[in-house]
DNA sequence: CGGGCCCTGGAT
DNA sequence: ATCCAGGGCCCG
């Protein structure tokens, strides 16, 4: 499941293969992974083939395209993609067609890496980027660019402050280096839902999902249920910079991955330790107890029931 | 603010 | 046949 860490592995493969090129076709296979685009696929294509790609940008677990027309000319739109929990981006160098590429017939049922191919951006290098999908929880659109809320670069590789409207509500994630933390744990310290609600609120702070908030809770030593108000400044502060440390590393390790559908551009997946996450009935690899996982909120939560508890009253 | 929904395929 | 995985949005 692709959370910042792993969108940003995706995000940096992508750069070089995209930046400075030019779309020449869109290849629609499945319209539902046009998301939220007005017009629909028809509006897609139109306002995509003949633009170049200028900037490729992330914010949280969102990537957008900057684009330009063919003089050059800035265009108020950005191209805005998501891999929801299954979502891949696939370079494609200038070569053979997915189909010719296909292993031939041999022995066994060899798995086909686009059999979930949705949408194919077609470039003028003669190479593609497919988005493929198996869950369609993802999506691709464009979105109008608009003012951000400061002067600050809107996210990760962005050559301004602009945003997309669609990513304009949410909040700056915690390796975005204007990211205030100590202000962010204060927002989060006025609020009574649970902390692992809040660090999964992409309007507080964005780019975490259900692996690295726990993850994260277990490195700062706090259980997901505590309300974010019974909390202090000083631990809210460090579970968000635990959070940071965590994704860091995950970055570093080229991303975690726990089956088949997170990889890279090129199809290579990343690492898969973590210290809670899917580790339930196992040690902790800090005290020795048994990592619990509980249902919460629809959701699994994994934590150790040791060493991560309530906090005693600020 | 919590629950339901979208969606598919692998596990039970 | 049913359950489970879950990001983000919409609803009440």
């Amino acid at each position: 499941m692709p959370e910042l860490p792993e969108v940003e592995v995706v995000r940096r493969g992508l750069l070089p293969h995209t930046v400075g090129r030019t779309i020449t076709e869109v290849e629609v296979l499945d319209p539902r992974i046009i998301r939220r685009q007005v017009g629909g696929a028809d509006r897609l294509r139109g306002g995509l083939e003949g633009s170049s790609l200028t900037a490729l940008v992330r914010r949280g677990k969102f990537l957008w395209w900057r684009l330009a027309d063919e003089d050059g000319a800035e265009l108020g739109e950005a191209l805005m993609g998501h891999l929801g929990m299954s979502g891949q981006l696939r370079v494609r160098t200038p070569g053979p067609s997915p189909e010719q590429i296909l292993p031939p017939e041999s022995e066994g049922p060899a798995p086909d890496p686009l059999r979930h191919r949705r949408l194919t951006l077609h470039l003028d290098d003669g190479g593609a980027i497919d988005l493929i999908d198996q869950r369609l929880f993802g999506g691709i659109w464009t979105s109008e660019l608009v003012p951000g809320a400061d002067a600050s670069l809107a996210g990760a590789g962005s050559p301004d402050a602009l945003i997309p409207t669609d990513a304009a509500k949410i909040a700056r994630d915690v390796l975005d280096p204007a990211a205030d933390l100590p202000a962010i744990a204060r927002r989060l310290r006025t609020r009574r839902a649970a902390i692992k609600t809040l660090l999964l609120s992409q309007d507080l702070v964005s780019g975490i999902g259900n692996i690295y908030a726990d993850e994260a809770l277990w490195a700062a030593r706090a259980r997901f249920d505590t309300p974010g108000a019974a909390l202090s400044q000083r631990r809210t502060h460090t579970i968000l910079r635990e959070t940071a440390a965590v994704m860091e590393r995950a970055l570093q390790a080229g991303g975690t991955s726990f089956d088949e559908l997170y990889v890279n551009v090129d199809g290579r997946s990343g690492s898969n330790h973590t210290d809670v996450y899917a580790r339930h009935g196992m040690p902790c690899s800090r005290c020795g107890a048994i990592i619990v996982r509980e249902k919460f909120m629809g959701r699994s939560s994994h934590f150790c029931p040791v060493c991560q508890r309530k906090p005693r009253r600020n």
